[in-house]
DNA sequence: GATTAGCACTCTCACAGCAAGAGTGCTAAT
DNA sequence: ATTAGCACTCTTGCTGTGAGAGTGCTAATC
């Protein structure tokens, strides 16, 4: 822990120069354009001190300072909020602009990781809500003709999901009707992976009174088929990523793209951060994973309705702007629940 | 146009070897790996002769030959067909093995567009079918609560689409019925994007009997907003095109990434190709643009009930392995037009 | 004790020069 | 028409060098 206030400053100083140089920082320049008011020999001391405490490193002898995964951290939990970055204009509108027209879900949850994606400058991500975890209103089918059955199902978060089912023997719009009104009876209000847990096994107590059904329950069973862990990602534009001079060798960019194009890893780092708080940072080697030890995401949830359904995230080299990054989060998840809420 | 037949073979020698190896071809190695019982000099020779054509060209001085792409159009045209490439049992497997679950419709999209990635280790796209075009099979509105309306439309390829409709004044479900009933009257069978031009138009006939009803029609009208121009597309893992070495060097990742990710660019070139054939292929300068000049698109329409809907496109180097590409989106779109007409 | 000037030291980076190797184009012979 | 032979050109990798950047340490100063 650094309790001395200049090599508090120090510290604030080269991560926030590295942040937007991607330059290893001297102790000149430090001098020179954050006034401490002390000699640069002073600033060299306090950096080796801080070098010692593992809060920096240098790239090779001779070359200025950069932060340590240890000093983001450092950063990101006692320094940065003093000085949040102040979103300008042009970006609150251009993101107000991206939501103007009403969209189709799926639209949404693309057009605001391809928003992230370019307002970062870095790799915007989403974690589109799990319908599996929301709960039961409507339920409808609608008979197509002899062989389809189209449901639709309604969660109280407003998410919608349809399905096509093909059934091997004709049943009556009655029919269809009775199993609506059970449905309605026995899984409002319940969750659709316990609908889909429960369907069974509830509907056996029917068993004797819709015998001749036994077939059509097992169908819907089958096509209400909804879990937990089958969460849905949205990965935004990989093109200004691409250029952030950490990927100037392709080696890393290899590296990369292996890992968050395995949609499992990306989608357990940012579950892992969302439910819990609003916002959370992993930074490097948090991730305790090769490939991610020169990377920090920064994840905010959403929500729908007062409730968190899901997440927003950045994936940029350890060096991205967090303040800059947290603030775009933190205005496109409000404008996002809002929307979503609806 | 090349009359000479070892010219040809020279030709086929030379982007064969360089589609599988990345490396340009000497006339020794022509000598050595294809039994043309000539010597290197008279190999030499024709490669002369077929640079001096335009169909060859070399790197540098003292490198081997590359095609250029009137050699590869004149191997894609002329040569390729004699050996075309024969799909191996696990790849044709692996294909079966990912669309043996039903999944929902963009889902099939997604893995479509994955699995040509990674099969052909470059980006796979998939143009997904424009739903304006479609014609209405069939149209519900379901009444959720006092200002909410789901509607859902079903069309004559089996593609659906919903979306929920807020209304200022409140409607009967009688009310609905009867618009149900006139749109059915007055649109079944006509494409999409042909219901929503001719909507208020046509409905204004019945204005005087429904006018009551008159911003409910504006307000479906609102929703039911299908384009010609809207295409929806998909595109697979970057990882494996990441590694191609042409792109050894971040520059030319960072303009391919850049096209390919402003959607419209990609859109275009697959729709010029899809709709007139079953496949095409276009090679680097064809394309006319400067960031794609390094880049092959082969794009294989698909289609549902025998009707063309969409395509499948794999974009690589222009020493993409065309053959073997070709086989693969032949395999897919087999299978996908299977899928999706059921 | 904290701060500072001064300086030797180390490492990077860019550039030049050089030798080996690859593959060509041309010439003259077959 | 084909081929052997060879000079020529260009790449690639290695080495060496000098300038520049920035450090850590020492000794002097506040």
């Amino acid at each position: 822990m650094i309790t001395n206030d200049r090599m508090k400053s120090i510290l604030n100083a080269v991560v926030y120069s590295y942040i937007t140089t991607a330059e290893p920082i001297s102790s000149e320049v430090i001098v020179k354009d954050y006034g401490l008011n002390v000699s640069s020999a002073t600033i060299r001391h306090d950096m080796l001190s801080l070098e010692k405490m593992g809060y920096l490193k240098k790239p090779h002898t001779s070359a200025g300072r950069i932060p340590t995964d240890k000093g983001y951290r450092f950063y990101v939990d006692n320094l940065m909020s003093k000085n949040i970055y102040d979103l300008n204009k042009s970006i609150k509108k251009e993101i107000n602009e991206n939501y103007k027209i009403k969209k189709e879900f799926n639209e949404i949850m693309r057009i605001t990781s391809k928003l992230i994606s370019k307002l970062t400058n870095n790799l915007g991500v989403v974690l589109a809500p799990n319908m599996a975890s929301d709960t039961l209103r409507d339920i409808r089918f609608i008979l197509l003709n002899n062989n389809r059955i189209l449901i639709t199902i309604i969660t109280d978060s407003g998410l919608f999901y349809q399905k096509i089912m093909n059934i091997t023997h004709d049943i009556s719009e009655d029919n269809l009707d009775t199993i609506e009104k059970i449905i309605k009876k026995e899984f409002y209000g319940k969750s659709l992976e316990v609908v889909n847990d429960e369907m069974l096994e509830k509907i056996y107590q029917y068993y004797f009174k819709y015998r001749t059904m036994e077939s059509i329950w097992k169908l819907i069973e089958d096509c209400l088929d909804f879990h937990d862990d089958e969460e849905n990602i949205f990965l935004g534009n990989r093109c200004y990523i691409v250029k952030q001079p950490e990927f100037k060798e392709i080696e890393r960019l290899n590296y990369l793209f292996d890992f968050i194009e395995e949609e499992k890893n990306l989608i357990q780092i940012i579950k892992k951060s969302f439910l819990s708080k609003q916002y959370d940072i992993v930074i490097g080697s948090e991730f305790g994973k090769e490939s991610m030890q020169d990377c920090s995401v920064i994840t905010r949830q959403y929500t729908i309705k007062g409730k968190p359904m899901g997440a927003i995230s950045v994936l940029g080299p350890t060096r991205i702007n967090y303040p800059k990054a947290i603030s775009i989060l933190d205005f496109i998840a409000n404008r996002l629940s809002k929307i979503l809420s609806e």
